[in-house]
DNA sequence: TTTACTACTTTGTATTGCAAGGTACTGAAA
DNA sequence: TTTCAGTACCTTGCAATACAAAGTAGTAAA
């Protein structure tokens, strides 16, 4: 048995679709969007966002801009494109879909 | 943009907990789980079930017997263990607390 | 000038979905 | 008998990606 695997699989399933979805909100840099998807009990960890945030921003989804900070280097902070809200929308659909489908084969 | 392979990410996420619950309720060997993930509207191929039915076989979730065909090789039919179904129960819960999460997340 | 804190980045590894190709059994057609 | 079609299992190689861990660099206080 490895629970906690297939518990992690099901979580990185949605982790586009939630930072997405975070970030169409409101622009956010990396701390922002831990601190958001643990709040949610998503735990995730800069050496996945740093990567996922660059594959998005070069599929113009996502763009950022660069902010100076008080305690710290400056920040890149992230907001979602036109192009991203579209992608967005058509996730969300998705999303509601995987539910019926799952739903639909835990009720065999 | 790639919203297919988001989508597609999504659907891994539940692969093995959907392979799991329609193991719970009866037997089935490959064929069978790839036409009822179809009739869910999952679509999955059988160069990712064998390996994963092995892994989970390994885990000690899913055990199996041969039976005969009259129309090709016999077949190896998957059935959930006792420990299996403890881990379905744990993954149905997990998959309720993924869809709260996420819907938070949807809506901040 | 050293330390602490913050933030961005990269590297290496392990997992895993999937396309593609391989093996082998049955039964019907040539 | 040989060939072919259909079915089923299995393996190989590749690409994507989450994550741990280590690296770089900025600010500010001790």
């Amino acid at each position: 048995m490895n629970l906690e695997n297939t518990k992690a699989q099901m979580r990185k399933g949605v982790l586009e679709f939630c930072i997405l979805s975070i970030l169409s909100e409101d622009e956010a840099y990396v701390s922002d969007l831990i601190n958001k998807m643990k709040d949610a009990k998503l735990i995730v960890v800069e050496g996945t966002l740093y990567p996922l945030l660059n594959r998005l921003k070069n599929e113009g989804v996502l763009e950022y801009r660069w902010e100076e900070s008080k305690s710290g280097p400056p920040r890149k902070y992230y907001k979602i494109t036109p192009e991203g809200k579209a992608m967005l929308d058509e996730l969300k659909q998705s999303w509601q879909e995987l539910i019926t489908s799952v739903n639909s084969i835990l009720s065999i």
